[in-house]
DNA sequence: GTGGTCAACGAGGCCG
DNA sequence: CGGCCTCGTTGACCAC
């Protein structure tokens, strides 16, 4: 399985190790990574901790004392109307009309860039005051690494539902102190282990299979082998005949070969009925 | 230095 | 046409 490609996966990522598998199955077994965010549910602001960095602090160090101590005095306020569930606050448009739905739809796209906003404001802020950041500037793509708290969170409402809908992403997003944007890919890349772990599964479920049958294959042509020497003693053309070419004709359960010559019983000068020469794909109609 | 992991991205397809 | 998805890839980070 692990040395040739997968007749039914193009990835190139398909084999993997199961030590690899095991590590992407529980991903409590990474290591610790220090949480310095604020994880008050019920405050409706948004605050700044170590994990809103563009990337410059490692997550898994421990965060500095000056990090943290800045984190209390940089809250800000996200929207009002959406609630920890998920469910806005605010009445709900009637639902007779006609584009209620639209009108919702569009209403949490808002907020989900008013959030984005107030994420990158407070970000800016952050890396523009004080906190200790490279000289690469903002522009360059950061390895943000996730708490420890923030993937048991998420692995969590991915048992619930692997897919998010917009009012969940939003919702989980200011849960765990990240942008809708982050979540959303979280949930992308989940989907896409999960997949590559089904595939793997059924890979070796397919192989196991596979070596059962070969298996019983050898058994059986060993069985046929035995069969043959007991009900033809002496008669050696039907054990020296390619297997591929030998049936069994559905009346008389007797051996025949598919499309040979009936040399079998040409040596008892014993002409066969023509229906013991039969193709191996049609055996129903033979006799 | 190298390989593994994973957040993040872009392309392309599907759907309401 | 916008939004969301999958797929393949990139790049940062880490362990060895």
């Amino acid at each position: 399985m692990y040395g040739s490609p997968c007749p039914h996966s193009p990835s190139p990522f398909f084999f993997l190790s199961i030590s690899k598998l095991h590590i992407l199955l529980h991903p409590s077994l990474s290591l610790p990574r220090a949480s310095c965010m604020a994880q008050d549910d019920q405050d409706m602001g948004l605050a700044l901790g170590l994990s809103l960095g563009s990337g410059a602090h490692n997550q898994r160090e421990p965060p500095s004392q000056a990090a943290c101590t800045l984190e209390p005095s940089l809250t800000l306020s996200l929207p009002a109307a959406v609630s920890d569930s998920g469910l806005t606050t605010t009445t709900p448009p009637p639902p007779l009309l006609v584009a209620a739905g639209v009108k919702v739809k569009r209403e949490m796209r808002a907020q989900e860039e008013e959030y984005e906003y107030e994420y990158e404001r407070a970000l800016y802020s952050v890396q523009a005051s004080s906190v200790v950041d490279d000289d690469e500037g903002c522009n360059s793509r950061k390895k943000l690494r996730l708490t420890k708290d923030q993937s048991a969170l998420l692995e969590d409402r991915f048992k619930e539902h692997s897919t998010l809908n917009p009012k969940q992403k939003v919702a989980l997003a200011k849960q765990l102190n990240l942008r809708p944007r982050q979540v959303e890919v979280w949930f992308q890349n989940r989907r896409a282990r999960t997949k590559l772990k089904q595939t793997e599964v059924d890979c070796e479920l397919l192989k196991r299979c596979c070596e059962t049958l070969t298996e019983e294959n050898r058994r059986l042509h060993r069985e046929l082998q035995q069969l043959r020497a007991l009900s033809h003693p002496g008669f050696f053309m039907a054990t020296t005949l390619p297997a591929a070419t030998l049936s069994i004709c559905p009346s008389c359960e007797r051996l025949a070969a598919a499309g040979a010559s009936p040399t079998a019983d040409r040596t008892n000068n014993v002409k066969p009925p023509a229906s013991h020469f039969f193709s191996p794909f049609a055996k129903s109609a033979a006799c």
